[in-house]
DNA sequence: CTGAAAGCGCTAACAC
DNA sequence: GTGTTAGCGCTTTCAG
């Protein structure tokens, strides 16, 4: 506990604190004597002194620290999102304090103004929800905002997330592309933007390609195992025909789909296929191992630090939104459906049928 | 970035910063007039004043900062863990900053240098190896240091972590109850405590109960799902008679382990139980759920929290290890062996086989 | 109840 | 090259 001060350092080295701030600054040392340098750095280490950054901040008007506010840490995704921002901020002298909502918009707004309150010298925010854009608007006027991951409507904020349209349409035409005709999603919350686009990536996809949506209505009220299979029972048990195919806004619904198709008695991918969302950990070691669509997560979060990094450096840019490029990862919880024909198939045998009745 | 001072709070409210100081701190505020309180409040409020805890913090000596210093933030066991931490430490005004050290043991150096030097008030340490206890002792001097799940050798700190030889008896019990005879490990690095326990659990009820050690020799390098698989397709591999279950220490090593099986073209559990160790996400849904040992991480959290709350408060209380008691969860990869019968199986047929003699 | 003054530990001007 | 002085924004005596 003893806090060994500069003065301390100065006395015994018997130069004046001035001087040993300026032998121990990696910045500044080049203007002390070498030889006094040396004598302050051997007394520094003797004494073990360590500088306090709270007093030199203060001074320079700087904490060296940014806040990353997250929705919930247990989100498997966020990991290489916090060791990208990491990677880029720490050696530069960075250290990151990680906060988290739990989704509560209240906690949001507690958690940032703590920030704010220490001065943290910017906010990575990935715990926005479509609405915050004007809680957010005001925070940046205190401290440069990067949003990751989840962008919030009306735009106006440097942004950096997934592309989630292009990531939805990717497993979306994969299943239309097996055949299938007949789809249905299970929806995260649509105040997230994740979810929203994904939903309309798969909208899109449907109109193109003229399929029809099986659908429960609402969305989950989280993106859960449960909830997910809640889900999926309700489009189960429902009359009319059955979708061949279930989109699931992320991996968790997915795996609860499963686990509702199995209660039902159905397979996978034999009676419906299932995708998922996030290439989770072990969702390659499901049964079936799941198709689902992987995140550049570590480059997302690279990416966010270095955008932090140009506000940090004063480059008073305009707010951009950059979209990284998910990727397609087929596995075994998709094929061609059972009941109906794939397309082509189909148009071989009209084609078939038209030729022998000619002859 | 119009950062109000205190002093521009003064002034437009008319009074000195020393009462504005007073009136807008809870624990002072008795101490001002109720009517200049207002007028102070009214004007912190129109202003948009954030005190600058930096500030208080250089004078008062303290930073409400405490540090929290992980291996790996992709463990899935952590998030509950930090929830636990924060969930406690957050009310009390302490803001968590989380740091990652890749198990690089420079790395925790580096890290414990830098939150000293920002005045962290306490440091929570998950990431220690078994020879850290000497650095450790360093640190201490400055900060008081909790270490959350990994002990040191040599003891002599504030440690709160899960009880790992009994976790590991729970596992191999079953195992042995179930009728298993020849096992084998799948070690994980053993100079981390929770690996070196585990394999101690292991090694005590298989000399209890007089079991043979199929082994591998050497632990995992990571505690990898690849590594679990080298591992065991060497042991599937290797000559001599194979064990009928192997215990992996923790679940991804498990996974691999039956990724190698399937290679090997064998069973679980028909031709070989296994078990792993954590109770990470999706474990039950894999194929076959796999029978594991659940962590009370969230608990730990909390305990964790208090534990440095009370060192916080100066309670100069002597270091402590405090171990949770894991739980076991049985699910579908562990059954009797094929080629041997259960303990009371064996029992009853010779009992019957007594009997029919006696007719 | 409020103001004045000092100072937390450091760095930035400015002198010498 | 090095010392002097001032002050970052706040809290804390100590007066009044």
């Amino acid at each position: 506990m003893a806090d060994v001060t500069l003065k301390d350092v100065a006395v015994r080295a018997g130069v004046h604190v001035a001087t040993a701030s300026r032998a121990l600054d990696p910045d500044r040392r080049h203007l002390v004597n070498a030889e006094t340098r040396q004598r302050v750095e051997a007394v520094a280490r003797e004494l073990g002194y360590r500088i306090n950054v709270l007093a030199r901040g203060l001074r320079k008007g700087s904490t060296g620290l940014i806040g990353v506010v997250v929705a919930d840490l247990g989100n498997p995704f966020l990991p290489p999102i916090l060791r990208g921002v990491e990677e880029v901020l720490g050696p530069r002298g960075y250290l990151i304090a990680v906060s988290e909502t739990h989704e509560d918009p209240e906690t949001l707004r507690r958690v940032c103004e703590q920030l704010v309150a220490r001065r943290v010298e910017g906010i990575v925010i990935s715990a926005a929800h479509a609405g915050d854009g004007d809680f957010l608007a005001t925070v940046e006027q205190s401290v440069p905002v990067v949003l990751a991951v989840r962008r919030v409507s009306g735009g106006g904020h440097h942004t950096v997330t997934h592309d989630d349209v292009l990531g939805a349409r990717l497993v979306t035409e994969h299943l239309v592309k097996l055949g299938h005709r007949r789809l249905a999603q299970l929806r995260g919350p649509q105040d997230v933007s994740s979810f929203a686009g994904r939903a309309r990536g798969f909208q899109d996809v449907l109109t193109e390609y003229g399929c029809t949506e099986v659908t429960t209505g609402e969305p989950a009220r989280e993106p859960t195992t449960a909830e997910g299979r809640r889900l999926a029972a309700a489009l189960l048990a429902a009359g009319g025909p059955r979708p061949t195919a279930i989109v699931a806004q992320n991996d968790l619904m997915a795996i609860g789909a499963l686990d509702a198709l199995g209660e039902a008695g159905l397979r996978c991918p034999e009676d419906i296929s299932i995708v998922g969302y996030n290439d989770a950990p072990l969702t390659g070691h499901l049964t079936p191992p799941l198709t689902t669509v992987r995140l550049p997560s570590h480059a997302l979060g690279r990416r966010v630090a270095t955008t932090m990094l140009s506000q940090l450096d004063q480059n008073q840019e305009p707010p951009t939104t950059v979209a990284l490029e998910p990727e397609l990862v087929i596995r075994a919880s998709t094929a061609a459906p059972a009941d109906e024909e794939p397309e082509v198939v189909r148009a071989v045998r009209s084609r078939d049928r038209r030729e022998a009745r000619r002859r």
